[in-house]
RNA sequence: GCGCGGUUAGCUCAGUGGUAGAGCACUUCCUUGACACGGAAGGGGUCACAGGUUCGAACCCUGUAUCGCGCACCA
């Protein structure tokens, strides 16, 4: 590697090695592989969308297990792709057709027509989302991207239908949907979001009419309502048979107000007699409960609300054409000046506002395609048997919760954008054909004109985009998959469904464990959306940062199951941490040598031994987190390990050694650093592709590699393991080991403070003695001197120190700071007592502890020692201040 | 109403029975031959509250408060 920069510059080599990658076919994944599969399907992003941070904590989250994965020696495929979305897309077009004055409303333009437009959109902006995953250095294999509208996914799609109608689970009705005005379509229950709203209940008087069918003077019925502009399609007012009040004018009837019509009286057992006045109009055409109460009793259905949310010719010659919300002023206005209102007031409930287009939701009677839905009882039973695991483990509930609970699903869409529905209407005869294709003589059949909900096509992903229904080899070999990754906000509209698709189609579950990443939200807590501006552009952020960065600090903020408040700082850590990698093989590099291999443990220090055991632990916690698919404990782990134990006291303790003149230390030194840090750029690939595979390459690590293994990219170089039983009898690691070493570091720390506490620049450099309770190599002294930055460090188990001459204690002896002429006895004095008042609660804590006999009884032995051998270490230190302090003469 | 989460340092959050942690922010000092995107040393927490279980509780149980989410809803 020639002389590298003094900082890492993300932008210099991510294109770089993007499309090496890419020109080694790295993402491609074979089939005929001997080698275990591991397979993961993309969640399909819009193909109208843009990449949002939740797009980048989920594909990063995806490509660290498709990376891991190949490092492991699998045959991994990632399958990419996007999806239709029908409303979103079709949406986007016609606004921007409207902008373009191509057209006022798509019928101007007609199906084909702009189905051609759409078309033409997707070709344009379709692949933005891919490219920018791309960006991200998402390891797909592009050779398979699919694409929801795909001719042979379309085929699929049709495929399914045609099956599910066969067996009778497909069915058209007339029925109450959710109804979207501005998307001008039903939507499905799931589609529709409850959303509490300040409305108003208007109490209004219908006056009862006799037996002759005139005006009882003086008689009222007085129905409470939140939707006063429905009232001109009331067929009936309904009471609590039981209610005593109302006993009486059962079976009379009462006249509708405006409309002027009578309307009768009816009872039925869903009144409560404890809301409002006991009274309810019954709008049988748009309100899913009053539709049933008319059914019970034969009412006609009077359509006053349009599909555009406009009032109908039926609601009367003043307010058709009207839009609803006028409508409501209109009627309230007019109730008023006959004198019928009674009363208003303020009510907050519930509305359903569509998930797409915001607005309410209007119930709406009309023809619509429904789905019982299939495969129940096995998908039910997958996830509460644990064949399919959720984490976090806590969605199975609502899971389970749902499934118990279906109802059919509407899957047929007002819109021209998707898969049309494969039933075709004989012109004369009316008979229903339902098949792949048109019937033969098709002049003589109209097709129906409805496409399907687009999750209708998403739930066949796992398997349409794998090739079925030909038992390709894809399918396979990499059906079912292992992990899916979402979101939990769709947990109904896909993962749901997909189980079920999975079950009724292949007979088996799509995949075995899938992964509920958290929400995004800003630092304040607040969901991430345009109308705020607070939702930060990913690509944005990798041009500042890097890609790398923008992944380790998503991926270490974002906790298993919650959410995360992200943080531009968190891509800041990312970058500097990218940074401290660099510089990290930079100082290695600088260090001259080839890159070496053997280590010959006659040679290692305790220092070596201690970062050898700390790298193994940090795989031990890497290899649980990832079991747990906790990956921000693998990043903090990581970071934790490089950081704080290999850059802040390794790396500078092997300065001892480098800057030496012995050459065969220095070179086994160096062997330990390529060891691990070999190992490093490995642990850190899946996090962070870019600048692993430019250090992997650039340090050599590559060159001693098979070609597959490692050789050609880190890619494919294998995962760490833990260290077995005999590298670390062979290198000598054992714990204790790492205990003395971490107490050589822990006293330069303490030292260090010494200087602080007697306010000696950082800079100057000042002399140690070391009075030892343990024998200490020479190399150990070398080492502490230079962690100190101390001018010298002498050793003298004899050293009798000046009165109030700065001391701290550890297990490995004291050490003095002598300052001829500088000591400060009474900050010394200060000190001492400070320290002395630490330890002697630690003391009092430990010795009550010890002398509770049910402790001592109790406790396991292992914590019981601990905890002995804590107490005598603090009372070792107590003896020690005390002796200082009496040098001072305190 | 039912269900699920959260409540730990100034901020954002880890931590599921055995000495309270990280990053950021803060204080002081340092441009020493990997890195100022850096180094060193610090300050800062009755772990929301109340009971209980236990030798021992941030952690387990019960309840309360509070914030958030989902589902279901009576006009």
């Amino acid at each position: 590697m020639p002389e590298i920069s003094k900082a890492y510059e993300p932008q210099a080599v991510e294109e770089k090695w993007y499309q090496f990658w890419l020109d080694q076919k790295a993402f491609e994944a074979n089939p005929d592989s001997a080698k275990p599969p591991y397979s993961i399907v993309i969640p399909p992003p819009n193909v109208t969308g843009m990449l949002h941070m939740g797009h980048v904590l989920n594909n990063t989250i995806q490509d660290i297990l498709s990376r891991k994965a190949r490092m492991e020696g699998k045959e991994v495929l990632w399958l990419p792709g996007t999806d239709h979305a029908g409303i979103a897309t079709q949406a986007v077009v016609e606004k921007t057709l409207r902008k373009q004055g191509l057209m006022k409303h798509r019928d101007d333009l007609g199906r084909e027509a702009f189905l051609q437009h759409v078309w033409a959109w997707k070709e344009k902006h379709g692949g933005i989302i891919i490219q920018q995953l791309k960006k991200l250095g998402c390891s797909c294999d592009w050779s398979r991207q699919r694409f929801t509208m795909d001719p042979d996914y379309s085929r699929c799609v049709q495929k399914v239908f045609v099956e599910l109608y066969k067996k009778d689970l497909i069915y058209r009705g007339k029925r109450m949907v959710n109804w979207d005005p501005a998307a001008r379509t039903a939507l499905s229950d799931e589609e529709v979001e409850m959303t509490e709203t300040k409305g108003h209940l208007w109490h209004f008087k219908y006056p009862l009419l006799n037996a002759d069918g005139q005006v009882a003077e003086g008689e009222f019925v007085v129905v409470a309502t939140t939707r006063p502009e429905t009232m001109l399609g009331d067929e009936a007012v309904a009471v609590n048979p039981k209610d005593p009040r109302y006993e009486a004018i059962v079976g009379r009837r009462c006249l509708l107000p405006i409309q002027n019509k009578p309307i009768p009286i009816i009872g039925d057992d869903f009144v409560d007699p404890k809301f409002g006045t006991g009274c309810v109009k019954v709008t049988p055409a748009h309100d899913p409960n009053d539709y049933q109460m008319a059914a019970r009793h034969n009412l006609p259905c009077t359509t006053v609300i349009g599909p555009d949310g406009a009032m109908t010719a039926e609601a009367g010659a003043a307010y058709a054409g009207v839009d609803r919300a006028e409508a409501r002023k209109l009627v309230i206005q007019a109730l008023t000046e006959l004198g019928l209102l009674l009363k208003v007031e303020d009510y907050v409930h519930n509305v359903g506002h569509s998930q797409r287009s915001g607005v309410p939701i209007e119930p709406y009677l009309s023809e619509q395609w429904f789905l019982k839905y299939p495969g129940v009882d096995a998908s039910a039973s997958a996830v509460a048997e644990g064949r399919i695991s959720f984490h976090p483990e806590r969605w199975s509930k609502t899971y389970a919760h749902w499934m118990t609970n279906l109802r059919d699903w509407c899957i047929s869409r007002q819109l021209w954008w998707g898969h049309r529905v494969p039933v075709w209407y004989h012109r004369t005869t009316g008979e229903v054909y339902c098949g792949l294709d048109a019937p033969e003589d098709a002049a003589n059949w109209l097709q129906d004109t409805d496409v399907l909900d687009t999750w209708f096509s998403s739930w066949l992903w796992p398997f349409a985009t794998m090739g079925w229904p030909d038992k390709t080899s894809t399918l396979a070999r990499f059906y079912p998959t292992v992990d899916l990754v979402t979101g939990p906000d769709i947990i109904f509209f896909w993962v749901a469904r997909m189980i079920m698709a999975g079950y009724e189609f292949m007979g088996d579950l799509p995949f075995r464990h899938v992964y509920f990443t958290g929400i995004i939200r800003d630092k304040l807590g607040r969901k991430m959306s345009k109308s705020l501006g607070n939702s930060p552009d990913p690509l944005e952020l990798i041009a500042k940062y890097g890609a790398d960065a923008l992944r380790f600090g998503t991926m270490r903020s974002a906790p298993l199951g919650q959410d995360v408040l992200f943080d531009e700082k968190d891509v800041e850590l990312g970058r500097n941490f990218c940074n401290k990698l660099w510089n990290a093989c930079r100082f290695r590099q600088m260090q001259g040598g080839e890159v070496q291999g053997e280590i010959r443990p006659e040679l290692l220090s305790g220092d070596d031994r201690w970062i050898l055991m700390r790298l193994d632990q940090a795989i031990g916690e890497i290899t649980t987190a990832f079991a747990e698919y906790r990956f921000n404990e693998a990043t903090q782990a990581l970071y934790r390990f490089f950081w704080s134990e290999y850059c802040d006291w390794y790396v500078e303790a092997t300065k001892a050694v480098l800057h030496g003149t012995d050459a065969v230390r220095k070179a086994n030194t160096l062997a330990v650093i390529d060891f691990i840090l070999s190992h490093a750029l490995r642990l850190f690939h899946p996090f962070l592709p870019f600048i692993t595979e430019d250090l992997w390459q650039g340090m050599g690590y590559n060159q001693d590699m098979p070609a597959d293994q490692g050789g050609v990219t880190i890619m494919f170089a294998p995962w760490p393991k833990q260290l077995g039983d005999d590298f670390r009898a062979h290198y000598g690691l054992s714990p204790a080991l790492m205990d003395a070493v971490s107490l050589k570091y822990e006293l330069v720390s303490q030292g260090r403070n010494l200087k602080r506490e007697a306010k000696i620049q950082a800079g100057k450099k000042v002399g140690y003695i070391l009075k030892p309770a343990l024998p200490l190599s020479a190399e150990d002294t070398e080492v502490m001197r230079l962690l100190l930055n101390a001018e010298t460090l002498e050793v003298n188990p004899d050293y009798v120190s000046a009165k109030g001459t700065p001391v701290v204690h550890s297990p490995l002896g004291e050490l003095y700071m002598p300052l001829t002429g500088l000591v400060d006895e009474s900050a010394e004095r200060d000190r001492l007592k400070r320290e002395m008042e630490k330890i002697e609660v630690e003391i009092t804590k430990g010795e009550q502890r010890l002398n509770n006999p049910a402790f001592t009884e109790k406790a396991p032995p292992q914590v019981l020692q601990e905890h002995r051998q804590r107490l005598s270490d603090w009372i070792a230190k107590r003896d020690q201040i005390r002796a200082a302090q009496e040098r001072l003469g305190a």
